[in-house]
DNA sequence: CTGCAATTGCAAACCGTTTGCAATAAGGGG
DNA sequence: CCCCTTATTGCAAACGGTTTGCAATTGCAG
């Protein structure tokens, strides 16, 4: 994907969200769609003021917020600690969290889907949305 | 289970945990063994304060925090918002979120149990705890 | 009963996040 | 292309939930 295909993409994103493009959320955006991690504001905010050493924290969280509400991203509460996000998934994931590192592994399970539709449906409910996190410790 | 039995229990736990017994502690736990809900510190607070007018809010989360640590009870994080605990379960179980209400229905699913421990042990994991939360509406 | 360490209440600090404000910038209409 | 309206920004202050320093109180071992 060349530069201008990803920046077309960004504004694609943005545009579609009925926001305005504007230097701060395309250099955020395009952080969240370069990383394969799960930064938290802060992290982001770092990122992002090395391009553009006079963006905010605070228009780092407007912007999540504004994002997560269109659904370009995902918000995540990984045990305590700060929130920490994803761009939006094609597919829906849950996450392996490692208790020594932070690191995130995602997965998928459509079994484990079903078995939740099926103890919702039992329990009288139908299903909003789910969170489904493993945390552990790598073998060896 | 009279009152007497009742206080024992408490007494137990708390000797357990290797903690004092004091008054703010006993009322505490006795709030969290007879309620059926998940409350948060600030409502567990307010109803320790109907038995003792001078326990702080302060005790209540120096309280979930040592208990917490002994595995007496258990923290939750649903959603946002505050944390929200209950007393440590018998068994393991997993929630289902009203969201409409904030209701939470405890559920076991032997299956997804052992679903979740075959992908973690795939991705070379052992599993330390993990968290499954359903978030649903009621149907009709 | 005494003495020491654990626990308490209070208020202030904390941390992640949100918000009011005035200044700036985006982008549709002419 | 410029103007005008409105969204967006940076800043600093406020926020809500939670933790903490401190001095006073209390539990409990001896």
């Amino acid at each position: 994907m060349t530069k201008q295909e990803r920046n077309r993409a960004l504004e694609a994103t943005l545009r579609a969200a009925g926001l305005r493009i504007t230097r701060p959320r395309r250099i955020i955006l395009q952080i969240l769609s370069e990383t394969e991690d799960h930064p938290d504001a802060t992290q982001i905010f770092q990122r992002a003021v090395r391009q553009d050493a006079q963006i905010s924290l605070a228009t780092v969280y407007r912007t999540m917020r504004a994002l997560e509400e269109t659904g370009a991203i995902q918000r995540h509460a990984f045990g305590d600690g700060p929130a920490r996000f994803e761009k939006a998934a094609e597919e829906h994931h849950d996450h392996l969290i490692d208790v020594e590192t932070g690191d995130v592994i995602e997965f998928t399970s459509a079994r484990i889907e079903a078995l939740q539709d099926e103890i919702a449906e039992r329990l009288g409910y139908e299903i909003v949305h789910h969170k489904l996190e493993l945390y552990g410790r790598k073998i060896r």
